[in-house]
DNA sequence: TCGGCCGCATCGAAATTCGATATGACCGGG
DNA sequence: CCCGGTCATATCGAATTTCGATGCGGCCGA
């Protein structure tokens, strides 16, 4: 999912190959979550045992990795609070917060704040805030899940304030894979979606990235009225038709993220 | 906040002094989550300008720092990704959220998820997942959240299931500080509650640590009986007297926590 | 009982990291 | 208008720190 961040090209003298190594450590539980033992984690790493032992040692020392009962390595907590310390220093999501808050209790739909990723090649979004309706699956009350741009109603809606140069380019970048038997997988269809998406104002997608699911977007712009993030409002087919939820939902996406931007 | 988490005691042969201090980087940022200067982190982190330099470049280069356009320091959304990681290989919280779930359907308040954190030397809990009700601080949304174990109704749940030396260990190791003037101070006074949860297989708090907040609390117990989170319900003094607060909640926090435990 | 993998430990070699130092840009004040 | 301070960035020789091969004893399943 997460493969290849190395774009601030980077002077070879002050790269720290420890460091990195440690961070491939950790990113390699990204692929499967589960405890690994050492060779485990030197094989998924692509690190020699040594290496694995050291940092292993480095990262349990500091709460970073915990160890189960038979001596493998997880997850430690940590994470939570180094995420606690983003989400805390990210000035659009302090500000987002009561803005989806009266969203969720307007809407009574699952309401969300995704965050478009230039960083990671614009290929993907990455939900900052969610806001539980009713029944959710287990993912999607989780910050931190990554979902592809193409496919989602968010990215979608990203795309549309891009011109059509940087869109093309993006879905060109992008491996396009079913994420459900619905998802739209011909690059014409999406980029016609994305123009839609540019006289709408909004994006709506049935069933991009999860069955079952209706969800609308609208994208948060910054002060260069470039996309920074978007606004979803997500239901449930069984209680919606597309025109009821389009009708409801897109002007109240649209004003949120329109109170958002910059 | 989170300060000093070094007990696994380690070989120095084995510890990485890079790693480490990348990691005194980024922990830089809980006590202050602004971007940084190279001098700044220099000086918050502990170490001298040229490994700020290295290291920022390094985490940089990796997604873990981002910059701002005047070339300052910030964190990056990378920790989102590893706190889903953290999120998702977490067996209890993967259970957790159906129970959750209904859990928040039936309450109507909000509802948390708290990790009871040993490896922290238990001084502190972390809240792993929050569904939000109507209006809620931006604080009381956000994952991550450490709050000290004697202050809050999950902390004292968690205590009433260990034995008094521990209780009294674990007190006598806190710094207690007010954080709201409603904080009981008095250790002989939480430990009364302490002692009160244990018979009442739950725990309640008035204003503990948030002003107008009422929050209870049931343990979660793992296969030795011993506590490892806490199942809380908050809501608002504006709309709960204590009796009835109590009484509504109490059976179904501790339903939820009884379900999760063994 | 054997073989393989486990975590843990050791050690000499040298690559990697270290930290002092330099450069030029930028900013605000005198 | 030109200082003094701080900024990011770059350089480089020294040596500390990291590297990785190797060894140990324990555990588990065959």
């Amino acid at each position: 999912m997460s493969q290849p961040h190395r774009f601030p090209t980077i002077d070879d003298r002050l790269f720290l190959q420890s460091v990195s190594r440690a961070l491939d450590v950790i990113e390699a539980y990204a692929a499967a979550p589960r405890p690994m033992s050492l060779g485990e984690i030197a094989e998924a790493a692509g690190i020699n045992k040594s290496a694995a032992q050291r940092i292993g040692q480095t990262l349990l020392s500091r709460g970073y990795l915990e160890q189960t009962e038979t001596g493998r390595l997880k997850l430690g907590r940590l994470f939570l609070d180094r995420s606690f310390d983003y989400l805390r220093s990210n000035e659009l999501i302090e500000r987002a917060t009561p803005v989806l808050t009266d969203l969720r209790k307007a809407a009574e739909e699952r309401v969300d704040l995704s965050l478009f990723d230039p960083i990671n090649d614009s290929l993907s979004i990455v939900y900052a805030t969610r806001m539980q309706s009713k029944r959710e699956t287990f993912y999607a009350t989780l910050a931190g899940r990554r979902q592809p741009t193409y496919a989602t109603s968010g990215g979608r809606a990203c795309l549309a304030l891009l011109p059509d140069e940087e869109v093309d380019d993006i879905l060109a970048r992008s491996v396009i894979t079913r994420l459900t038997p619905k998802t739209e997988t011909d690059v014409e269809a999406i980029r016609a979606a994305v123009v839609q998406a540019r006289t709408d104002g909004y994006c709506l997608g049935v069933e991009q990235a999860l069955l079952g699911e209706i969800a609308l977007a609208a994208a948060i712009r910054d002060r260069q009225g470039r996309p920074i993030g978007a606004v979803h409002i997500a239901g449930s087919l069984s209680e919606w038709t597309e025109p009821d939820f389009r009708r409801r939902f897109a002007p109240m996406a649209m004003e949120a993220a329109g109170a958002l931007s910059n």
